[in-house]
RNA sequence: GCGCCUCUAGCUCAACUGGUCAGAGCAUCGGACUCUUAAUCCGCAGGUUCUGGGUUCGAGUCCCAGGGGGCGUACCA
């Protein structure tokens, strides 16, 4: 209704009549004239409530800010130019009991903020607009998929055996199966076993669990775009990356150079590429790789205050190492590929080297924000892994996976060269969206329930 | 998990080194007002200063314990 009036002079009468609807957000009673702000979801509009021509014009001014009303009446502009509906009806749809929060201020407390998310959504207009982004997000994400022919498909979200990832599950309790079942951690073995079963490029928008910390970057349920292509290797995946970031930027915030905690942000595409041992080398101001001696990264992490296990190899001691001098420090985005094949036991080993895997994590304002590889399609290889994995598991690290035999079998049929990826859709919005917490870009994060008191 | 910070009226915030310090604005309630837009003006009311202990002549203020929240760290995405 805005966008068919601009530019009217003060004070014009234009004849249209229309009918809105919204919730009240500000009053302005003046004797016999009355001004109103009505709030929807696409904007705001001043009412002009005159007594001669508002119906049960006391009981109008007597709303309050909050209420829902319907109203009818003519679109004008006010002497000062504003543009306004006169109220020649209303009727109150829905009132409020409770008070809203200070017209200015708003919620400050971020508790109440999360907990009371339905009237956050209307007082903070920079949620409402992260969650209308973090949608857009989610159907042109969609959409960029399916128009390069990937198909999307639901898997189950509770696992017998949790796999995929390292991480610890949460667990829960079939009644009639007599089960224990696990909420999945990640989607990847059952995508990969669709490609096993002839669907060559899926995506699946999964909703994941992890029962770890919560903290600005994690909650415990978030979301995951994961997919996969067969016959594609990790390079194909980063070109998928880059391209989609690059285009989400674009359509979102208008431009592939945003602006992140107040620091530019160039995610045109194509991004870098380089491999995590020249990375690591640069920072540690040492040539280091998976070819290291153990003795000598031990030393490196003890010079860098990075703790180390007798169990973990060079691969491990490696990685700890980039993450905690390196990673946090890559601003503009990042490729950083070929991981030790210790650390990733669902990767494919490297053509060029048996020691690493062809795996990638995008680095974007010091996160990590996707991570994919081609695909280890040997069953042989790959029940070795699980094996080893098994028996860290068996140590205690109750992160470590467990022997997924179906997914073996399927194996066993034939996993075609496939490349996968995941990317962290809740990092992704919050990059695109310019916060600092993930509870700004989850519309109710899990918190601790409320003292029964209130 | 651990470390640091924080908690005052429905909301947003004050109260110097412990000494009439329990206050203001908005919201609510009563009154005035026909072009306001955080409307304005006058007035009323509103609090177990998160909880429980302690130190002190005296605690919102200092100490201890507990609870909520925030940030950092760890784990990860």
């Amino acid at each position: 209704m805005a966008a068919g009036h601009q530019g009217l002079e003060p004070g014009t009468e234009t004849g249209n009549v229309v009918s809105v609807a919204g919730r009240l957000m500000l009053r302005r009673v003046q004797g016999k004239l009355a001004f109103g702000t009505l709030a929807d979801s696409t904007g705001r509009i001043q009412l002009f409530a005159p007594s001669a021509s508002t119906p049960d014009f006391e009981r109008f001014c007597e709303l309050s800010l909050g209420d829902w009303i319907g109203v009818t009446g003519e679109v004008m502009t006010t002497r000062r130019g504003e543009l306004s509906i006169r109220v020649d009806d209303w009727t109150l749809l829905a009132g409020t009991r409770r008070p809203f929060p200070d017209k200015w201020h708003g919620i400050s407390d971020p508790d109440t903020r999360y907990r009371q998310r339905y009237v956050d959504l209307w007082v903070t207009e920079e949620a409402r607009h992260t969650f209308v982004l973090r949608s857009h997000l989610l159907s042109l994400t969609r959409r960029f998929m399916e128009d390069r022919g990937y198909l999307e498909v639901e898997t189950p979200v509770f696992h017998p055996i949790p796999g995929g990832a390292l991480a610890r599950p949460f667990v829960t309790q079939h009644h009639a199966l007599d089960l224990e079942l696990y909420l999945r951690i990640a989607p990847e073995l059952y995508l990969k076993r669709l490609v096993v079963g002839g669907f060559e490029r899926v995506f699946e928008i999964a909703r994941v669990f992890r029962n770890e910390g919560i903290s600005t970057r994690h909650n415990p349920e978030f979301t995951m775009l994961e997919c996969y292509e067969a016959y594609g290797d990790y390079h194909v995946h980063m070109e998928l990356t880059e391209q989609l970031v690059a285009h989400l930027a674009t359509e979102l915030c208008g431009s592939t150079t945003i602006s992140y905690q107040g620091r530019p942000v160039d995610l045109s595409a194509p991004w870098r590429r380089a491999p995590l041992a020249e990375l690591t080398s640069e920072q540690v101001g040492d040539d280091v790789s998976v070819r290291t001696p153990v003795a000598r990264l031990r030393e490196l992490c003890d010079a860098h205050g990075v703790p180390w296990k007798e169990s973990h190899g060079p691969g491990k001691l490696l990685l700890e190492l980039y993450e905690k001098t390196t990673e946090h420090g890559l601003w503009d985005p990042v490729f950083v590929i070929d991981y030790p094949a210790e650390v990733s036991p669902l990767s494919r080993p490297h053509r060029d080297d048996p020691l690493l895997v062809e795996r990638f994590e995008g680095i974007v304002v010091g996160r990590e924000l996707c991570n994919g590889f081609s695909e280890l399609t040997d069953p042989d290889v790959q029940r070795e892994r699980f094996e080893a994995q098994a028996a860290q598991r068996a140590e205690g690290d109750d992160e470590a996976m467990v022997v997924d035999h179906d997914y073996l079998r399927a194996l066993d049929y034939g996993l075609p060269p496939t490349v996968g990826l995941g990317i962290g859709i809740d990092r992704l919005v919050m990059l695109l969206a310019d916060v600092h917490s993930i509870r700004d870009v989850v519309l109710f994060p899990t918190l601790r329930p409320e003292p029964q008191d209130g």
